[in-house]
DNA sequence: CAATCTTGGCTAAGTGCCTTAGCTTTAAGG
DNA sequence: CCTTAAAGCTAAGGCACTTAGCCAAGATTG
């Protein structure tokens, strides 16, 4: 039998395109062999099983979004980073629809670079937001805010959750354009 | 072997209990039918599967949190009306994190009852919003941006996604706060 | 009251997925 | 060339869902 050559990176990278394809829950690891033309049990080789996968899987999307999320803001401040930042999230969550879950794993303490990813996220985030003069414990407050809102509509977006015809994006700009106002007069005591 | 006397009623209930304790992903017929004191292919003369399961309780607890929510804005407006409904909110979340997550299902438009359920939440939502002053398709958007809010918050609250230390209610709260700010200067441009 | 019929329970059996154990063979390194 | 670590494999077990088909409890009806 020809060696296919695998190693965990090309494993879990096939993981990621396939579960674009057919959908987080859907991501199944007979599905991965199967497209990697292994058995499913040389998968063990190089992933410790199916959970171990998920983790991987989210290091690498939770590290995707974060970078694309910092490009999007970098340069900008106030309103312009936030909406940057607002429809690179969207966007990367529309063209990754199996990997987008995957981010909302909490990050694996035993995975370096699984934290450090969810640490660029979270911090590029944070950074926005004292970009508009919040300091202390309102940037931890309007952080959550900002993530909440974020992640719901994404969320509720991608479930379908929208039954109406009214328009999608719009609705998700009015979002933003709210808490661009919010995050102007945040109404927090500051500390 | 004496009849143990089920009928849905009493399974989809009890997959509601069983699914607070155990986890909305850890609900399972085999757990359910033991906890009956029934075989598993028993559940099938009440329950046309899992999935069907599955969504009968998003329809019991899609009724559960539109009444919740309903009550908990009945006799108030504005401001006071939206804490109160978003309390009432987060609170279902807690009391019962089995059941909330099954609120997210889409309504089947085969179950009139799940249908019913799902517009009375939304439209309690509505409600309180067009007591903002809101109209026309600024009710459809800031009935999404309240909704992905208070899903968003909850959801990665319950997912163990705020990290940092500092109070999840006082964030909620300003959350809410900072909502109430955005539906009294609703950045929309009306119809 | 007895015969009948519906129905709610059961066992048996098949599928799909995840996992572990243990074998074989490739290919790399001394 | 020989050795050996690693990357494949097959086999087998566990758990969940589902379907098929049987049987008895209990309601219905003559």
């Amino acid at each position: 039998m020809p060696r296919v050559g695998l190693n965990q990176q090309t494993v879990v990278r096939e993981a990621a395109r396939l579960a674009d394809e057919v959908g987080f829950q859907q991501l199944t690891l007979a599905a991965l062999a199967s497209r990697l033309g292994v058995a499913l049990p040389s998968l063990y080789k190089h992933v410790r099983g199916a959970d171990a996968l998920a983790q991987k899987l989210a290091a690498l999307a939770t590290a995707e979004l974060a970078t694309e999320m910092t490009t999007a803001a970098v340069g900008r401040s106030g309103g312009d980073a936030l909406r940057a930042m607002a429809d690179a999230y969207r966007d990367y969550a529309h063209r990754h629809p199996g990997r987008y879950p995957a981010t909302q794993r909490v990050p694996d303490p035993a995975d370096p670079e699984h934290v450090e990813a969810g640490e660029r996220a979270v911090g590029a985030v944070a950074a926005v937001l004292r970009g508009y003069g919040l300091t202390g414990d309102d940037v931890v407050d309007a952080t959550r805010a900002l993530r909440s809102a974020l992640h719901g509509f994404v969320t509720l977006e991608a479930a379908g959750g929208f039954g109406l015809p009214q328009d999608v994006d719009r609705s998700y700009h009015q979002l933003i354009a709210s808490m661009d106002i919010s995050f102007r007069s945040w109404p927090g005591t500051g500390r």
